[in-house]
RNA sequence: GGAGAGGUGGCAGAGUGGUCGAAUGCACUGGUCUUGAAAACCAGCGUACAGCAAUGUACCGGGGGUUCGAAUCCCUCCCUCUCCGCCA
């Protein structure tokens, strides 16, 4: 959420970066100041109206004490006319700030300066392209295929207990999932990150903090019993673990693993095929918070070690910079990374590396004090390192030999066989 | 699921209708003292909004109500803890 203040102030060119979004944030913008405006002047009425009553109950606290009780009484009389017209100012108050909020949380994140306009991810940016694209026997596999030759995975019994898009992982597939986790969250708790194991289930408050509410509602899967909701990422539960907080020391660095839920409302075909859209999925996730003036460093970092992981996996990807069309609701710039999967001859994207600037911070009140003593809002950045089944997938795309799948060096320590026969 | 207790400033913890935005202690910040530190002493120390400022207003889990006046009384929702039940 963005904040009135900043809007305030730079109204102009918020609403010309917003463009580069492709939202047209000229008419929002205008009538929430104005209705800011409206609340100043009204706050101001209310004010005054407030301190009289207020002043006019001491004086009738004071007369009571000392007994002067048909003075009190004349006093009462008085008031009924201020309480009405408070009553009156608080109300419009109240409503004025809920119509702000309204329009407030509907104004996507400003983006950063270097992102280029463009309307879908076909115009993403692509920075750099690393490692060999894998030259595969003609009669390479999807990983669909190899998952079941090699009965690594079962989608079919995925079907039968929940639905589509709830693969089963079995025998050396599961081992492989299992080793991938914990292979990530070594290279990040080396990197400085902090373990968590966080709920997999999170309140409206916390789903409102990282902007998955109500931007992205229809994706949470609701448990409406409790009015929780299954969390689409790991960033939603540990960001929140710094809602209402007063920040300390920078970086806060954190890492965890859980499953991720996503109804996926709208997805078909060919690009859910497999593992590569499921419902749910497992990711490990990094967050940081940072202070305002070392975030653009921090996200470079943070890109920086993803990059590091997919070098150790000897995976040909590529980093895309997002425009403005594909940034996503809250993120200020974005880097993606994706990885060539021989077998279905395609990127797939794996990590999405982002800097959230404030934006989640104004809507958790994650603050520091600045050296002058002010409370500032920090800056929140988050990635993943690295989401699984695309991965997983191309990892066994990508080393099938006519002998079976080859386990990546970095891995076998963690799978404990290095080949899939 | 049943019964009970409770939610107050960074923490602990007082406060049951009127100078309470809130005692006190701890923590923290500055100062005095000291070669330095500790101790002791003195002072400061919540957040948000409006305002150039003085200052004003709001906030004692959330929302609503009673009252001239609510942290304090009433209603309602949420959360936490204890005991019992069930259970990995």
């Amino acid at each position: 959420m963005l904040n009135i203040a900043d809007i305030r102030k730079n109204k102009k060119t918020i609403i010309e970066k917003l463009l580069v979004k492709n939202f047209k944030a000229e008419s929002l913008i205008n009538s929430v100041i104005e209705k800011d405006d409206l609340r100043k002047i009204n706050q101001k009425n209310s004010d005054q109206v407030l301190s009289s009553s207020n002043k006019i109950a001491k004086e009738i606290g004071l007369l009571f004490k000392s007994g002067e009780l048909e003075k009190a009484n004349l006093l009462k009389k008085d008031t009924s006319a201020l309480k009405e017209k408070s009553k009156e100012l608080i109300t419009t108050k109240n409503n004025l700030e809920k119509e702000i909020k309204e329009i407030l949380v509907q104004i996507p994140n400003v983006p950063h300066d270097s992102v280029k306009k463009g309307n879908s991810e076909a115009e993403n940016e692509i920075i750099k392209e690393f490692g060999e694209i894998p030259e595969l026997a003609a009669n390479a596999k999807p990983h669909w295929e190899l998952t079941d030759q090699f009965d690594l995975i079962d989608f079919k019994l995925g079907n039968k207990i929940t639905g589509a898009g709830f693969p089963v992982y079995k025998g050396k597939g599961a081992r492989l999932q299992r080793a991938l986790i914990t292979y990530f969250l070594d290279k990040n708790i080396e990197d400085g990150y902090t373990e968590y194991l966080p709920p997999l289930l999170v309140n409206e408050e916390s789903g409102f903090g990282t902007c998955a509410l109500p931007d992205k509602e229809g994706q949470m899967y609701h448990a409406t019993e409790d009015n929780l909701f299954l969390i689409p990422t790991a960033e939603v539960p540990v960001t929140n673990f710094f809602r209402d907080v007063i920040v300390k020391d920078f970086p806060i660095k954190c890492t965890a693993y859980t499953p991720c839920f996503r109804r996926e409302a709208g997805s078909y075909g060919k690009e859910v095929r497999g593992l590569n859209r499921l419902h749910q999925f497992d990711k490990v996730e990094i967050v940081q918070v940072e202070h305002p003036d070392k975030s653009y460093q921090t996200l470079d970092k943070m890109v920086k070690h993803v990059s590091n992981i997919l070098d150790d996996l000897e995976l040909p990807y590529r980093l895309l910079r997002l425009c403005g069309g594909d940034l996503s609701f809250a993120s200020a710039l974005t880097y993606d990374f994706e990885v060539y999967s021989a077998g279905q001859k395609r990127w797939l994207e794996v990590s999405s590396v982002s800097n959230f600037e404030s934006f989640q911070s104004n809507r958790l009140k994650l603050r520091f004090k600045s050296s002058e003593g002010k409370s500032q809002l920090c800056h929140t950045l988050n990635g993943s390192a690295l989401a699984l089944p695309r991965i997983y997938a191309s990892i066994i795309e990508n080393n099938q030999t006519e002998k079976g799948i080859i386990i990546p060096k970095a891995l076998r320590k963690y799978t404990g066989f290095d080949i899939i026969e």
